[in-house]
DNA sequence: TCTTTATCTTGTTTACTAAACAAATTTCGA
DNA sequence: TCGAAATTTGTTTAGTAAACAAGATAAAGA
């Protein structure tokens, strides 16, 4: 008669109350009221009462968040900070653990086996550098996944995205709107599917006028670099021909240009106006004031462990994209109409 | 002691079971087993039991669905048959009846009154001509909406839409591939955001070669014209030069523009290719078949109906759009390389 | 001694209920 | 003949008993 442990049973009779009603108590579950949860959890505390063995489910649903190597200084920083704390704070909701895995892109053959293992779904951070291949293999042993701010051309994903064409129409729009007509582009590598479609954008605007950047003042972006748009702009203030305006493909790129341009002697927006697109933090605290276009870096997150939850709960069936809308945010980089 | 009807106690003490349970098998809420619930249903039959009230909400939620007169005939038909099947057949699976509701462009002041009477939310098939303003008349009076191949600039609405901008890339993607560099575009009028974002497509893939259309080749669409591209083609075929290739902005304009080219007495496509856009039903039966871009309609209806859904139950607190993924379809209309 | 099988715990789920509640509807006294 | 009180009817909340699943433990067989 000796037992080793106080168990659901003992409670729900000290309590006075059914089994069921003690495991609703602890699963707060709905249809209990509070009074009588609040004499089990009394009662749970007077016998001292532990779950026997830590159940198969009792630790929640995790979800895995794969991102890579160099953007992890970047969490506090500026771009995927955002994305991470929205995911972060969605999955709380949802009353589930994010645990984060990092690709190191120099080492091959990306251990997997590691991260599925105890792991519902996985939401990709993808920068480009995750190879489709790593996406591919972990759809191939059903593994629920969401891309964030990228797709895979020729693959049916979900994903979730900002609205970087439109993003990048409405910063040259914009420009072009203020009396620009010799305007030139900062892009970025081509692995980074956000990055092409801004500059997509940017070119439609621009045809929508007649225009085309010209193949000079669209300089290919260094690899590797620290400072973006640096030598990119350096590259177009060395031509005999100077653009009035610049697009940068995003803020960092226009960090960079900004100095090159500050460098080379030459006022923002006076002799050069600058735009670019994401709307980070330090975008307001530039000198002068960067106009660009706000990408919901928060609601990114948000609707990406949204959406994988309700893949995860075989709610969504067909894969889509999720575009978050964007908005052009003026300050006083770009000046007024010339 | 003679009762007027027998009601649900009745019922419940024939059957030998609750109230309560004779309730859930009536509104099919699930924790009832199949026996039950049979036994119920024929003491039901036997003692002949109606509702006594038809109760508040013992009829279905309902939505409405808002569409443009001159989309009526076409239900059948083109392009929004099959949307229409989606919103219907995924509306049904949630417990929803879809009621269908015309606005008619020449009849000002649309009466909506009569029909957000007893409508939980609207999803609006646009076309173009149902202004604005009767959207946002709509959100103003908390109606939840979502719209279909639509967006609003400038306003950020929840909606669901084709990958219309990447439709136009991969189709001019496709032509230029092919070899060609003589290229016209039939475009729609531009008060039909989707037919705008495919053109956008196809400029942006166009400057990725530092192409532009020109524009003696983009002539500007007939409305209300029956015969979408005829005109239009016929125009570009007055010209002293032709192009090798025609992009149409969708499906009906190529059926227009290819009865000019043949009139022409040109062949295609070895003296003129043609792609568009849509996948419509008739595209594969066109003759020669119509290389167009699919976008999945029947998906765009149910994603839109969950969407509603969803924002009606208060899931979806912030507005995005939700793209489904296109796809090329290669038949024989763009010929082979040249 | 080692493995296999049966039994027992412990937690979880299903199918169902009593009683409280809310909204119409009827009754009834002034 | 009008309005408050009581009643009917459907709906919701807060539970329960019993079946079920799966790991732990004990017992039996090779």
């Amino acid at each position: 008669m000796s037992k080793s442990k106080t168990n659901m049973r003992d409670i729900a009779s000290a309590a006075g109350v059914s089994v069921t009603a003690v495991w609703m108590v602890i699963h707060e579950k709905p249809g209990i009221s509070p009074s009588t949860a609040e004499k089990v959890w009394s009662v749970i505390n007077n016998l001292d009462y532990k779950p026997r063995k830590s159940n198969s489910n009792s630790q929640m649903d995790a979800v895995g968040l794969l991102i890579e190597q160099s953007s992890i200084p970047a969490i506090s920083d500026v771009f995927y900070g955002d994305v991470i704390r929205g995911v972060q704070s969605e999955a709380e909701r949802l009353g589930m653990r994010v645990v984060l895995s990092v690709f190191d892109r120099n080492k091959r053959g990306f251990d997997l086996n590691g991260l599925i293992q105890d792991v519902r779904g996985v939401v990709v951070a993808n920068d480009g550098d995750l190879p489709a291949q790593t996406v591919l293999q972990l759809t191939a042993l059903d593994m629920p996944i969401v891309l964030i701010e990228s797709y895979i051309a020729g693959h049916v994903f979900p994903c979730v995205l900002g609205d970087n064409f439109m993003a990048g129409y409405q910063i040259t729009r914009h420009i072009l709107n203020l009396g620009h007509r010799d305007i030139a582009v900062l892009k970025g590598p081509s692995k980074y599917s956000s990055l092409v479609d801004r500059l997509r954008g940017c070119m439609a605007a621009m045809a929508e006028e007649h225009l085309l950047f010209p193949p000079e003042w669209m300089p290919e972006p260094m690899s590797g670099h620290p400072l973006k748009g640096y030598v990119q702009m350096q590259e177009i203030l060395a031509l005999d021909r100077h653009p009035t305006a610049v697009i940068a493909i995003s803020d960092k790129t226009a960090i960079g240009a900004m100095g090159a341009i500050r460098e080379a002697g030459l006022r923002i927006p006076d002799d050069i106006a600058i735009g670019s697109i994401d709307n980070t933090r330090e975008s307001q605290f530039m000198r002068p004031p960067l106009t660009t276009v706000h990408i919901p870096k928060y609601e990114l997150g948000v609707l990406a462990m949204q959406k994988l939850n309700r893949i995860i709960m075989g709610e969504d069936t067909t894969a889509f994209k999720s575009v978050v809308y964007s908005e052009l945010i003026v300050r006083e980089s770009c000046g007024s109409a010339r």
